[in-house]
DNA sequence: GGTTTGTATTTTGTATACAAAATTAACTCG
DNA sequence: CGAGTTAATTTTGTATACAAAATACAAACC
């Protein structure tokens, strides 16, 4: 009985981390084709793994396949933007919901420690850590409602919206109103407030939305 | 300039269409054990496709990787289902929601049509033929959303459930139940009222919750 | 000059071959 | 007999080889 097994993670897995971490960084921007042989020199390995990796990313949404040309970096649209924001409002309202009543108290109180980088990240006007502890305190919520296809749901659909970089766009004043709404959700969600939690998480993708959509145009 | 371009999909999307067939009717019950080499000279193809279509229908969720050890149909279990539910419950009345304002009169009607089918359907106690027509209307109408990723979504979360193959436990009460709420789904839709059309179809999703982990105690 | 057509090259799609790990079976020793 | 160990077999993981399609390029033609 071997509880603890080693188990060497399958190299087409690996690559596909490794993929999805360029592609997610920007460093293979969307629209950028994907030339196996070159990928495999890179990377060191065979064309086996690196397609079966390609083939994940591609049902994943990452990437998009063109039969008989390889495949692309898949490009994330404003259409694309517009209609994930509803799902993303609804998908962290119900998160929330959940989250005010199921959340332990210690996940709480670091959610708002969490939350007090962020304000000084923004005092600081440090827009990348801004934007990484903002997302930890999103994910910490989701996360909260003890629901993981609801974590996994979500994550998967912010990485698209992450990955159309329009979030860089931001006024002072939009972020701003991020902070505020951000206050406010730590609050209501410290009082354990689902109705509360739920209804301001919803606005607070609808201010995204603005700034988003806002600054595209 | 040939807009009209034939495709001859890939081997391994035909291949992946054909494993989702057989998983998605219950040909190849949850936990099976798949092996490859059996599986290709069923379909007549090498590996290589194989392999890609498997790797394809994991990050589905629809099999399940075993690093060394190959791979299974997936098993979705009743806390899969009570994860899915309220995510269901709460896209579907986003869905009707966006329905309600934005889908085509031409397609009401269509769903209308459906609809008595459905209930002949009902009436005649043909279980098969009234969750087919079930399935389409909710499909249409998460369809009218005009919101593709929202329809994705939902589709790829209801196969999750329809795969439990709970629903086959319904009494006759909860059927009746079921098919009130329909009428009451359709008439909001046809009166294009968001508010009621959604939230009647987030007390459908709750009736088919406990109908459906009713059945399971 | 620009378009077309045919050929060379690259790139993808699929099959096979080899290596490593896991499962099964056989066998030893208590 | 039966637990444990080792050998044989199967099955998966990865690499390579071959086939087919797409792209790039050059020559011929209008």
């Amino acid at each position: 009985m071997n509880s603890s097994v080693i188990v060497r993670t399958p190299l087409h897995v690996q690559v596909a981390e490794r993929l999805r971490l360029l592609i997610e960084s920007g460093e293979l921007a969307p629209g950028t084709r994907l030339n196996e042989t070159e990928l495999c020199e890179d990377m060191g390995v065979s064309r086996t793994p690196l397609r079966e990796a390609v083939r994940s990313l591609a049902t994943e949404g990452l990437i998009e396949l063109q039969p008989n040309r390889g495949a692309i970096v898949s490009v994330v649209t404003e259409e694309d933007v517009t209609e994930i924001l509803p799902i993303m409002a609804s998908l962290e309202g119900l998160g929330g919901r959940l989250a005010a009543t199921h959340m332990e108290q210690a996940k709480i109180v670091q959610v708002r420690q969490i939350h007090e980088q962020m304000i000084s990240h923004y005092k600081n006007n440090e827009m990348e850590k801004y934007f990484e502890t903002n997302r930890l305190i999103h994910e910490l919520i989701s996360e909260g409602s003890g629901n993981q296809t609801l974590v996994d749901t979500l994550h998967s659909l912010s990485a698209k919206v992450h990955r159309a970089r329009f979030t860089s766009q931001m006024t002072r004043e939009s972020w701003a109103m991020a902070v505020s709404e951000h206050e406010q959700i730590i609050a209501a969600l410290e009082e354990r407030d689902p109705d509360r939690l739920e209804a301001i998480l919803i606005q607070h993708i609808e201010t995204k939305r603005a700034t988003i959509l806002g600054s595209i145009e």
